[in-house]
DNA sequence: CTGAATCCAAACCGATACTG
DNA sequence: CAGTATCGGTTTGGATTCAG
């Protein structure tokens, strides 16, 4: 398996997918639909914080980028939902790792955060 | 083992931890230093398009977090050379996972984003 | 319900130049 | 070598309001 892509290079396109996940929400909204598609009001309401706004934007980029695929029904009410294709499938194995790396480090971090801190007094 | 910490509330510290792993240049840092300690010369030339004003921003939090250690020689000519802590290196096995799955799914990406750019010709 | 529109503030980032 | 200083521009996010 050769590798064709180097995120080190400035002009890789792999810079640009690199930075895409890191946008500030698409780990999130990954983590938020492992089980399943959810309507855009439920994501709301699961990734506190979140405006509608700004879900929408990374929304639509995520699908833009076939990470997510949106799927409107014709009922009465109206219904979305959003919904991991394959390839959003295949991402959250990565990004569920992170989610989890930094659940289980939080006390870690706060650790030497307060050490550097407390270094700072000198 | 209990999860004390949930990314998807507002307030939760591990959402902070996860903001700073998601900040622009950190997964570019942790992937160079995979093997070892670098200087900060050597950084910048390894993580094209990086400044140095940036890169010692994003060296600065990390070392603020744990995740990196800084080691100053006194030799002349003097000499930094920064390093993984043993949280940092924890940290790299889920950022080398992303950072592979975004150098291998670039082509299924370039393509979504095409189909999309097609589709809305119309 | 599912967003779109608008406005504003802050964060972020890059370019450039300079220092011990 | 290993940064610092300054500046400005772009991007991003939040608040709020409104609409189909």
């Amino acid at each position: 398996m050769a590798v064709d892509y180097d995120v080190m290079s400035a002009r890789c396109p792999s810079r640009v997918v690199l930075h895409r996940i890191g946008a500030r929400w698409t780990v999130f909204v990954v983590n938020a639909l492992e089980h399943g598609p959810m309507r855009f009001t439920a994501l709301v309401d699961r990734i506190q914080g979140v405006t509608p706004k700004v879900l929408t934007e990374t929304l639509r980029a995520m699908e833009e980028d076939g990470l997510l695929a949106r799927v409107e029904y014709t009922e009465q009410p109206p219904r979305v939902e959003y919904g991991l294709t394959d390839l959003g499938q295949s991402l959250l194995v990565p990004l569920r790792a992170v989610r989890e790396w930094a659940e289980s480090h939080v006390p870690e971090i706060l650790e030497a955060r307060e050490r550097a801190q407390a270094a700072r007094q000198h």
